[in-house]
DNA sequence: CGTCGTCGTAAAATCGATTTCAATGGAAGT
DNA sequence: ACTTCCATTGAAATCGATTTTACGACGACG
């Protein structure tokens, strides 16, 4: 029943451990440790043989010995929803560029917008070994506070501003952002508008930014019904389909469209297009998000920019900084800006503003 | 000179330990132990009351004891160039979904195109105690494979498929994939073609696929000159600009374009388009990778489909096999597949295809 | 000239879970 | 009734680098 015969890494009897190469530069492994630790405390000729070993022998430390002695792993994790989408993936690489640089690696998990198996990835995360945590969002299982409380392991929440939460923030509010948004498309003279969110469950930005936008309407006395608002996991498909049937249900027409991202977006974009209605002149449409492809899209779209690298640089930053005990700003905020491109513009009907009773 | 006092994961007091929970179970550490990682081998009673412990303690293993003493880190790590292209992210995302279902962690590491920072990075995700990495291209610095073949860690190639290759392959030959677009233009009656390619430099999918672009067009007795070749990092503007640039170059003015990426491609379209070109009336322009916006864009993109998941999925499979010395295929072919849509025709001017003499 | 401090190094303790080995008790078989 | 075997558990050794403690040599200073 020969099962596992392979040699493994650690197995391999080539391996070389810390005592071999103290063997052939003739001194204690103590030494060998400083050596690579300390390089100032050990004196310069030493220093060259131990190294000169080292290179002989190929040897590579044993990172589970040094993290048990010393209590560090040199690893942070980074929990997000997914990989599939842009603006997550680009804030892992900001961050784990960071961290490389600090000689930190990076552990990923990702959750699929799962609150349970986010709470579980993040437990797996910690007995691995992460010695802080990079969270999207500031919904978590109270679970999850509460073993990030225990081990008073480092962490924040990206994705969101809240100077007022107990918890450390890198992002920006969201309801804000998406009111801002709302407000460009009422200042416009819109007030048939209609919203094709992302899924709400579970997602504190999709639900602050539907909040903000209803609030920001209801605050120039616009009423946003239930009818109006179409949820839908983020792909151009369900944009189309989404827009489609929004467009069908509006009576009047809906005179704009805001997007919980770019990805729907673009898909509402290209309905109306085949429809053969006109952007922005029948129609105006904002997106959130930025995208690359936002910029081209025909027409240009309106989106609200969200600086993804620099909320992951940010977060890191904040993490470095805990981890090396240093006095770091609680809450962040970065700038999110509405871009003024091509799909909006002033309703062309303005007879449109006045609906009947409905 | 008060610097580190902040309290480490691991320094915590309340850090509960092995031992902690054998006492409050009343029994020895290896029980516990056993009742992990073998809980069939500890009587059912025993197990739960072991398991009420850990749960009111709290409970959280030492990865960094465990990985020493059992020589596992459960830890695989994954070497790309940039999370902020699509396709690698979503690799990635696929690789550890499987990676996370067999218990496994992955660690994570870029090198921006760089195989010298690609070699520091695999050193340094092997140091972290990575059993096998998963690498994108098969072209390395001989170092790295030179520490693989050393430690014997397994490892797997994708993006590539070379069933001849010593080291093993997931993907698909990038040759055959870009001849494949190539021919199309040609059977569609394409005599003046030009490429924009990503960079080719340090980077053996580009290469080859431009290589297979300039065979297979030789191979109809087409010449592809240098001046009809632009390398562009990959963004929509790049492809913009150097469609333009071909564009003015080529004389007679090139009827079809291949492009590196969708990226690229979706830059050329909007570069023709603006010129106020037909497509594919006037000009045929081909992707390569299927991003989502390609069904979409306008008009759609004919483009080679890379099923980058399965890439992902197959090498975690190949990676989780050989970690469980399970007999695995060593190269595994994915299917690429050429997609036509509408951005690709017959040239309207048959008459293009008799070159002057140039 | 002796004592103290410093520097560089070595020896040994340590981190916490796993694994090996041995011991116990009970069931099954002779 | 006695041996054998299996299942369950505990005690102790172990993984390999880091860290603590100790020590010898050397220079400075009183």
């Amino acid at each position: 029943m020969a099962s596992d015969t392979r040699k493994r890494f650690q197995d391999d009897p080539s391996r070389v451990r810390i005592t071999d190469v103290a063997k052939l530069a003739g001194c204690a492994p103590a030494t060998i440790s400083r050596a690579i630790n300390y390089p100032e405390k050990v004196s310069p000729e030493r220093r060259a043989r131990i190294e000169n070993a080292m290179l002989e022998l190929g040897y590579v430390r044993n990172h589970a010995a040094r993290a048990l002695r010393s209590q560090r792993s040199h690893m942070v994790g980074v929990l997000i929803p997914t990989l599939d989408y842009a603006l997550y993936a680009r804030l892992v690489g900001a961050a784990n560029g960071k961290f490389s640089e600090a000689g930190i690696s990076t552990l990923i998990a990702t959750f699929d917008y799962d609150l349970d198996a986010e709470l579980k990835e993040a437990r797996l995360l910690l007995e691995r070994g992460a010695e802080a945590l990079i969270l999207v969002g500031d919904r978590h299982r109270p679970k999850l506070y509460d073993l990030l409380d225990q081990y008073e392991v480092p962490f924040v929440n990206t994705y969101v501003y809240n100077a007022a939460s107990a918890y450390p923030t890198v992002g920006f509010d969201n309801s804000a952002a998406a009111a801002k948004a709302a407000q460009h498309l009422v200042h416009l003279g819109h007030k048939n508008i209609c919203v094709i969110s992302g899924i709400t469950k579970d997602n504190d930005r999709t639900t602050r930014r539907l909040e903000g936008i209803r609030a920001e309407l209801l605050r120039h006395g616009i009423e946003l019904p239930e009818s109006m608002v179409a949820e839908r996991p983020y792909s151009i498909s369900n944009g189309r389909r989404a827009c489609a049937l929004l467009l069908s249900r509006g009576n009047p027409r809906p005179t704009a469209i805001i997007c919980g991202n770019d990805v729907l977006a673009l898909g509402a974009l290209i309905e109306c297009a085949a429809k053969g209605m006109e952007i922005p002149g029948d129609i105006s449409v904002v997106g959130f998000d930025n995208l690359e492809y936002a910029a081209h899209s025909n027409p240009p779209l309106t989106t609200v920019d969200v600086p993804a690298e620099e909320m992951g640089a940010d977060a890191a930053g904040y993490i470095l900084g805990k981890l090396n005990g240093n006095e770091v700003a609680t809450h962040v905020l970065v700038e999110v800006q509405l871009i003024l491109r091509n799909s909006s513009a002033p309703p062309k009907w303005p007879g449109a503003l006045a609906d009947p009773n409905r």
